[in-house]
DNA sequence: CTGATGTCAGTTCCACTGATATCA
DNA sequence: CTGATATCAGTGCAACTGACATCA
Protein backbone atom coordinates (compact mmCIF):
# COMPACT_ATOMS: atom_id res chain seq x y z
CA UNK A 1 0.00 0.00 0.00
CA UNK A 2 2.82 1.90 -0.38
CA UNK A 3 2.04 3.01 -3.95
CA UNK A 4 -1.26 4.54 -4.71
CA UNK A 5 -2.34 5.06 -8.44
CA UNK A 6 -4.03 8.33 -8.28
CA UNK A 7 -5.83 10.16 -10.97
CA UNK A 8 -6.49 8.23 -13.62
CA UNK A 9 -7.09 4.32 -14.41
CA UNK A 10 -7.08 2.23 -11.45
CA UNK A 11 -5.25 -1.32 -13.67
CA UNK A 12 -4.23 0.64 -16.36
CA UNK A 13 -0.65 2.52 -16.04
CA UNK A 14 0.64 5.66 -15.52
CA UNK A 15 -1.99 8.77 -16.32
CA UNK A 16 0.70 9.82 -18.69
CA UNK A 17 -0.03 7.08 -20.55
CA UNK A 18 -2.71 8.87 -22.53
CA UNK A 19 -0.98 8.99 -25.90
CA UNK A 20 -3.20 11.25 -27.30
CA UNK A 21 -6.31 13.36 -26.54
CA UNK A 22 -8.22 10.77 -27.76
CA UNK A 23 -10.65 13.49 -28.86
CA UNK A 24 -8.48 16.33 -30.84
CA UNK A 25 -11.21 18.58 -30.28
CA UNK A 26 -11.26 22.74 -29.93
CA UNK A 27 -9.41 22.43 -26.85
CA UNK A 28 -8.39 26.39 -26.30
CA UNK A 29 -4.75 27.01 -25.96
CA UNK A 30 -5.69 27.15 -22.44
CA UNK A 31 -3.72 30.35 -22.16
CA UNK A 32 -5.43 30.83 -18.70
CA UNK A 33 -2.40 32.22 -16.71
CA UNK A 34 -3.77 29.29 -14.09
CA UNK A 35 -4.30 31.13 -10.53
CA UNK A 36 -2.16 31.23 -7.74
CA UNK A 37 -4.89 29.71 -5.90
CA UNK A 38 -5.15 26.85 -8.10
CA UNK A 39 -0.98 26.03 -8.19
CA UNK A 40 -0.77 26.25 -4.46
CA UNK A 41 -4.00 23.62 -4.33
CA UNK A 42 -2.29 20.98 -6.95
CA UNK A 43 1.40 21.45 -5.44
CA UNK A 44 0.34 20.83 -2.20
CA UNK A 45 -1.90 17.88 -3.10
CA UNK A 46 0.96 16.29 -5.04
CA UNK A 47 3.39 17.06 -2.15
CA UNK A 48 1.15 15.65 0.29
CA UNK A 49 1.00 12.47 -1.70
CA UNK A 50 4.43 11.92 -1.91
CA UNK A 51 5.07 12.85 1.63
CA UNK A 52 1.79 10.28 2.88
CA UNK A 53 3.75 7.80 0.80
CA UNK A 54 6.97 8.53 1.71
CA UNK A 55 6.43 8.33 5.70
CA UNK A 56 4.02 5.41 5.58
CA UNK A 57 7.20 3.70 4.97
CA UNK A 58 8.09 5.09 8.51
CA UNK A 59 5.14 4.00 10.15
CA UNK A 60 3.58 7.66 10.30
CA UNK A 61 1.00 10.05 9.05
CA UNK A 62 1.11 13.49 7.34
CA UNK A 63 -0.69 15.48 9.93
CA UNK A 64 2.07 13.13 12.58
CA UNK A 65 4.91 14.45 11.07
CA UNK A 66 4.00 17.98 10.99
CA UNK A 67 3.42 17.49 14.80
CA UNK A 68 6.42 16.34 15.41
CA UNK A 69 8.12 18.71 13.52
CA UNK A 70 6.40 21.69 15.31
CA UNK A 71 7.07 20.31 18.57
CA UNK A 72 10.64 19.85 17.77
CA UNK A 73 10.91 23.31 16.48
CA UNK A 74 9.09 25.01 19.22
CA UNK A 75 9.97 23.00 22.38
CA UNK A 76 7.75 22.32 24.67
CA UNK A 77 4.03 22.89 23.82
CA UNK A 78 0.49 23.36 24.88
CA UNK A 79 -1.69 21.46 22.97
CA UNK A 80 -3.49 24.73 21.95
CA UNK A 81 0.09 26.32 21.36
CA UNK A 82 0.29 23.00 18.89
CA UNK A 83 -2.79 23.36 17.23
CA UNK A 84 -2.29 27.00 16.71
CA UNK A 85 0.89 26.83 14.98
CA UNK A 86 -0.36 23.70 12.71
CA UNK A 87 -3.90 25.35 11.26
CA UNK A 88 -5.87 23.15 12.64
CA UNK A 89 -8.42 22.76 15.87
CA UNK A 90 -7.19 21.79 19.51
CA UNK A 91 -9.50 18.61 18.95
CA UNK A 92 -8.05 17.75 15.85
CA UNK A 93 -3.85 18.21 17.35
CA UNK A 94 -5.37 16.18 20.64
CA UNK A 95 -6.47 13.68 18.23
CA UNK A 96 -2.93 13.61 16.58
CA UNK A 97 -1.40 13.51 19.72
CA UNK A 98 -3.06 10.97 21.19
CA UNK A 99 -2.00 8.39 18.90
CA UNK A 100 1.55 9.80 19.14
CA UNK A 101 1.63 9.28 22.97
CA UNK A 102 0.93 5.73 22.82
CA UNK A 103 3.25 4.86 20.50
CA UNK A 104 5.66 6.43 22.60
CA UNK A 105 7.02 9.50 20.33
CA UNK A 106 5.41 12.43 22.39
CA UNK A 107 4.91 12.68 26.16
CA UNK A 108 3.23 15.06 28.25
CA UNK A 109 3.71 16.36 31.67
CA UNK A 110 1.98 19.12 33.86
CA UNK A 111 2.64 22.49 33.26
CA UNK A 112 4.31 23.40 36.96
CA UNK A 113 2.65 27.13 36.88
CA UNK A 114 -0.76 25.91 35.62
CA UNK A 115 -2.18 22.77 36.45
CA UNK A 116 -4.58 22.69 33.60
CA UNK A 117 -2.60 22.68 30.95
CA UNK A 118 -0.31 19.63 29.75
CA UNK A 119 2.94 20.26 27.97
CA UNK A 120 4.19 18.00 25.18
CA UNK A 121 7.29 17.09 24.39
CA UNK A 122 9.27 14.60 22.06
CA UNK A 123 10.55 11.57 23.51
CA UNK A 124 14.02 10.66 22.52
CA UNK A 125 12.20 8.09 20.56
CA UNK A 126 9.92 10.53 18.43
CA UNK A 127 13.13 12.56 18.23
CA UNK A 128 15.04 9.87 16.18
CA UNK A 129 12.28 9.22 14.04
CA UNK A 130 11.76 12.58 13.27
CA UNK A 131 15.44 12.39 12.59
CA UNK A 132 15.31 9.43 10.00
CA UNK A 133 11.59 11.61 8.42
CA UNK A 134 13.96 14.03 7.73
CA UNK A 135 15.83 12.48 5.52
CA UNK A 136 12.77 10.70 3.63
CA UNK A 137 11.32 14.47 3.25
CA UNK A 138 14.01 15.69 2.40
CA UNK A 139 14.32 13.42 -0.97
CA UNK A 140 11.14 14.63 -1.53
CA UNK A 141 11.41 18.58 -1.20
CA UNK A 142 14.83 18.39 -2.88
CA UNK A 143 13.47 16.79 -6.00
CA UNK A 144 10.50 19.02 -5.96
CA UNK A 145 13.32 21.60 -6.00
CA UNK A 146 15.10 19.79 -9.02
CA UNK A 147 17.18 22.23 -11.48
CA UNK A 148 16.25 25.43 -9.10
CA UNK A 149 19.72 27.19 -7.40
CA UNK A 150 19.24 28.28 -3.89
CA UNK A 151 18.56 31.61 -4.65
CA UNK A 152 14.71 30.47 -6.13
CA UNK A 153 14.17 28.32 -3.34
CA UNK A 154 15.01 30.82 -0.91
CA UNK A 155 12.58 33.06 -2.91
CA UNK A 156 9.88 30.60 -3.15
CA UNK A 157 10.17 30.44 0.73
CA UNK A 158 9.75 34.38 1.32
CA UNK A 159 7.08 34.19 -0.93
CA UNK A 160 4.92 31.47 0.50
CA UNK A 161 6.18 33.17 3.85
CA UNK A 162 4.54 36.42 2.60
CA UNK A 163 1.16 34.86 1.82
CA UNK A 164 0.70 33.25 4.70
CA UNK A 165 1.61 36.23 6.85
CA UNK A 166 -0.92 38.33 4.77
CA UNK A 167 -4.16 35.93 4.62
CA UNK A 168 -3.46 35.34 8.34
CA UNK A 169 -3.90 39.00 8.95
CA UNK A 170 -6.49 39.91 7.05
CA UNK B 1 -22.06 29.68 8.63
CA UNK B 2 -20.05 31.70 6.50
CA UNK B 3 -17.23 32.05 9.31
CA UNK B 4 -15.64 29.31 10.82
CA UNK B 5 -13.88 30.24 14.33
CA UNK B 6 -10.98 27.35 13.24
CA UNK B 7 -7.78 26.92 15.53
CA UNK B 8 -8.33 27.65 19.01
CA UNK B 9 -10.99 28.30 21.54
CA UNK B 10 -14.47 27.43 20.07
CA UNK B 11 -16.76 30.44 22.16
CA UNK B 12 -13.73 32.90 22.57
CA UNK B 13 -12.60 35.25 20.42
CA UNK B 14 -10.34 35.21 17.76
CA UNK B 15 -7.11 32.78 18.11
CA UNK B 16 -5.09 35.70 17.74
CA UNK B 17 -6.49 36.86 20.73
CA UNK B 18 -3.95 35.06 22.80
CA UNK B 19 -2.50 37.56 24.15
CA UNK B 20 0.81 35.96 26.28
CA UNK B 21 2.37 32.51 25.57
CA UNK B 22 0.20 31.75 28.78
CA UNK B 23 3.81 30.12 29.66
CA UNK B 24 6.71 31.58 29.07
CA UNK B 25 9.03 28.29 28.88
CA UNK B 26 11.62 28.25 27.03
CA UNK B 27 10.71 28.44 23.46
CA UNK B 28 13.54 27.99 20.91
CA UNK B 29 14.02 30.95 19.02
CA UNK B 30 12.72 28.89 16.42
CA UNK B 31 15.05 29.21 14.15
CA UNK B 32 14.53 26.56 12.14
CA UNK B 33 13.89 27.77 8.45
CA UNK B 34 10.81 26.03 7.62
CA UNK B 35 10.57 23.40 5.04
CA UNK B 36 9.01 24.27 1.91
CA UNK B 37 6.80 21.64 2.09
CA UNK B 38 5.64 22.75 5.62
CA UNK B 39 4.66 26.22 4.18
CA UNK B 40 3.15 25.08 1.06
CA UNK B 41 0.93 22.91 3.08
CA UNK B 42 0.10 26.00 5.71
CA UNK B 43 -0.46 28.19 2.63
CA UNK B 44 -2.96 25.68 1.10
CA UNK B 45 -4.93 25.37 4.24
CA UNK B 46 -5.84 29.17 4.86
CA UNK B 47 -6.14 29.52 1.52
CA UNK B 48 -8.88 25.91 1.17
CA UNK B 49 -10.42 27.75 4.20
CA UNK B 50 -11.19 31.25 2.77
CA UNK B 51 -12.34 29.91 -0.94
CA UNK B 52 -14.34 27.55 1.08
CA UNK B 53 -16.30 30.11 2.92
CA UNK B 54 -16.11 32.69 -0.09
CA UNK B 55 -17.40 30.36 -2.17
CA UNK B 56 -19.83 28.82 -0.04
CA UNK B 57 -21.82 32.07 -0.34
CA UNK B 58 -22.21 31.31 -4.10
CA UNK B 59 -23.34 28.08 -2.82
CA UNK B 60 -20.73 26.00 -5.01
CA UNK B 61 -17.90 23.82 -3.01
CA UNK B 62 -13.78 24.51 -3.27
CA UNK B 63 -13.88 21.42 -5.49
CA UNK B 64 -16.90 22.39 -7.64
CA UNK B 65 -14.79 25.54 -8.57
CA UNK B 66 -11.96 23.92 -9.87
CA UNK B 67 -13.95 21.86 -11.80
CA UNK B 68 -15.57 24.75 -13.25
CA UNK B 69 -12.37 26.61 -13.68
CA UNK B 70 -10.72 23.34 -15.51
CA UNK B 71 -13.68 22.96 -17.77
CA UNK B 72 -13.70 26.55 -18.69
CA UNK B 73 -10.32 27.12 -19.28
CA UNK B 74 -9.43 23.84 -21.03
CA UNK B 75 -13.05 23.40 -22.96
CA UNK B 76 -15.13 20.29 -23.74
CA UNK B 77 -13.28 17.58 -21.52
CA UNK B 78 -14.12 13.84 -20.73
CA UNK B 79 -14.60 12.76 -16.79
CA UNK B 80 -10.93 11.07 -17.50
CA UNK B 81 -9.43 14.63 -18.72
CA UNK B 82 -10.78 16.41 -15.62
CA UNK B 83 -9.83 14.31 -13.00
CA UNK B 84 -6.44 14.03 -14.77
CA UNK B 85 -5.88 17.60 -14.68
CA UNK B 86 -7.53 17.96 -11.34
CA UNK B 87 -4.86 15.69 -9.87
CA UNK B 88 -7.79 13.76 -8.45
CA UNK B 89 -9.23 9.75 -9.44
CA UNK B 90 -11.81 9.91 -12.12
CA UNK B 91 -14.43 8.55 -9.38
CA UNK B 92 -13.86 11.56 -7.21
CA UNK B 93 -14.39 13.97 -10.47
CA UNK B 94 -17.51 12.35 -11.19
CA UNK B 95 -18.92 12.49 -7.65
CA UNK B 96 -17.77 16.27 -8.17
CA UNK B 97 -19.79 16.12 -11.66
CA UNK B 98 -22.89 14.18 -10.72
CA UNK B 99 -23.56 17.03 -8.51
CA UNK B 100 -22.83 20.30 -10.25
CA UNK B 101 -24.61 18.45 -13.39
CA UNK B 102 -28.10 18.51 -11.45
CA UNK B 103 -27.42 21.99 -10.36
CA UNK B 104 -27.02 22.76 -14.15
CA UNK B 105 -23.87 24.01 -14.64
CA UNK B 106 -22.61 21.48 -16.71
CA UNK B 107 -23.98 19.63 -19.79
CA UNK B 108 -22.92 16.01 -20.45
CA UNK B 109 -23.21 15.28 -24.35
CA UNK B 110 -21.79 12.08 -26.25
CA UNK B 111 -18.43 12.17 -27.94
CA UNK B 112 -19.77 11.52 -31.58
CA UNK B 113 -16.14 9.85 -32.25
CA UNK B 114 -16.28 7.44 -29.19
CA UNK B 115 -19.35 5.89 -27.78
CA UNK B 116 -18.03 5.34 -24.92
CA UNK B 117 -17.09 8.86 -23.99
CA UNK B 118 -18.95 11.75 -22.28
CA UNK B 119 -18.08 15.07 -23.19
CA UNK B 120 -18.43 17.38 -20.63
CA UNK B 121 -18.66 21.65 -20.67
CA UNK B 122 -20.41 24.49 -19.05
CA UNK B 123 -23.51 25.64 -19.49
CA UNK B 124 -24.73 29.21 -19.62
CA UNK B 125 -25.58 29.09 -16.47
CA UNK B 126 -22.42 27.64 -15.30
CA UNK B 127 -20.42 30.17 -17.08
CA UNK B 128 -22.10 33.16 -15.53
CA UNK B 129 -21.86 31.38 -11.99
CA UNK B 130 -17.64 31.20 -12.76
CA UNK B 131 -17.87 34.48 -13.82
CA UNK B 132 -19.05 35.53 -10.72
CA UNK B 133 -17.16 33.18 -8.11
CA UNK B 134 -14.11 34.38 -10.51
CA UNK B 135 -14.46 38.07 -8.85
CA UNK B 136 -15.26 36.58 -4.93
CA UNK B 137 -11.83 34.70 -5.47
CA UNK B 138 -9.89 37.23 -6.99
CA UNK B 139 -10.68 39.17 -3.75
CA UNK B 140 -9.07 36.85 -1.69
CA UNK B 141 -6.10 36.18 -4.37
CA UNK B 142 -5.49 39.66 -3.88
CA UNK B 143 -5.50 40.10 0.01
CA UNK B 144 -3.15 36.98 -0.38
CA UNK B 145 -0.33 39.35 -2.88
CA UNK B 146 -0.62 42.17 -0.42
CA UNK B 147 2.25 44.56 -0.55
CA UNK B 148 3.71 42.51 -3.52
CA UNK B 149 4.06 43.43 -6.87
CA UNK B 150 3.20 41.69 -10.11
CA UNK B 151 7.23 41.02 -10.91
CA UNK B 152 6.95 38.85 -7.59
CA UNK B 153 3.46 37.48 -8.09
CA UNK B 154 4.86 36.60 -11.75
CA UNK B 155 7.77 34.95 -9.70
CA UNK B 156 5.89 32.88 -7.38
CA UNK B 157 3.63 31.45 -9.90
CA UNK B 158 6.72 30.45 -12.32
CA UNK B 159 8.53 29.23 -9.12
CA UNK B 160 5.41 26.89 -8.49
CA UNK B 161 4.53 25.80 -11.33
CA UNK B 162 8.45 24.39 -11.67
CA UNK B 163 7.81 22.56 -8.49
CA UNK B 164 4.52 21.22 -9.96
CA UNK B 165 6.42 19.81 -13.15
CA UNK B 166 9.26 18.51 -11.26
CA UNK B 167 7.10 16.43 -9.27
CA UNK B 168 4.98 15.06 -12.00
CA UNK B 169 7.79 14.10 -13.63
CA UNK B 170 9.61 12.03 -10.46
C1' DC C 1 -7.94 -9.63 -25.81
C1' DT C 2 -6.16 -5.30 -24.06
C1' DG C 3 -6.75 -0.82 -22.56
C1' DA C 4 -9.42 3.19 -21.66
C1' DT C 5 -13.62 5.05 -19.93
C1' DG C 6 -17.69 5.91 -16.86
C1' DT C 7 -19.91 4.99 -12.82
C1' DC C 8 -22.04 2.47 -8.72
C1' DA C 9 -20.57 1.19 -4.17
C1' DG C 10 -18.15 1.14 0.05
C1' DT C 11 -14.37 2.99 2.90
C1' DT C 12 -11.10 5.94 5.14
C1' DC C 13 -8.94 9.83 6.69
C1' DC C 14 -8.77 14.16 8.70
C1' DA C 15 -10.60 18.08 10.01
C1' DC C 16 -14.66 19.97 11.73
C1' DT C 17 -18.56 21.35 15.49
C1' DG C 18 -20.73 20.42 19.97
C1' DA C 19 -20.43 19.79 24.73
C1' DT C 20 -18.33 19.32 29.21
C1' DA C 21 -14.97 19.69 33.04
C1' DT C 22 -11.15 21.94 35.07
C1' DC C 23 -8.41 25.71 36.43
C1' DA C 24 -6.29 30.73 36.74
C1' DC D 1 -17.70 35.23 36.36
C1' DT D 2 -14.81 35.14 32.34
C1' DG D 3 -11.54 33.05 29.53
C1' DA D 4 -8.36 29.52 28.35
C1' DT D 5 -7.42 24.76 28.23
C1' DA D 6 -8.08 19.74 27.49
C1' DT D 7 -10.68 16.19 25.81
C1' DC D 8 -14.77 13.05 24.87
C1' DA D 9 -18.12 12.51 21.29
C1' DG D 10 -20.36 12.82 16.97
C1' DT D 11 -20.38 14.65 12.06
C1' DG D 12 -19.16 15.66 7.35
C1' DC D 13 -16.60 16.12 3.36
C1' DA D 14 -13.56 14.88 -0.02
C1' DA D 15 -10.52 11.96 -1.19
C1' DC D 16 -9.62 7.03 -1.71
C1' DT D 17 -10.08 1.60 -3.47
C1' DG D 18 -12.91 -2.07 -5.46
C1' DA D 19 -15.82 -3.79 -8.96
C1' DC D 20 -18.17 -3.90 -13.14
C1' DA D 21 -20.01 -2.81 -17.73
C1' DT D 22 -19.13 -0.71 -22.16
C1' DC D 23 -16.65 0.31 -26.17
C1' DA D 24 -12.51 1.08 -29.64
Amino acid sequence: MTTKPRASAQKSGPATTRAAPAVAIAAPPAHTPMRLTYLVGQLDRIVSRRLTEALAVRGLTLPQFTALSVLNARGRSSNAQLAERSFITPQSANEVVKTMESNGWVMREPDPTNRRIVLLQLTPSGKSLLKRCDETVDRVEHSMLENMDEEQAQALRTLLHGCVRNLRAT
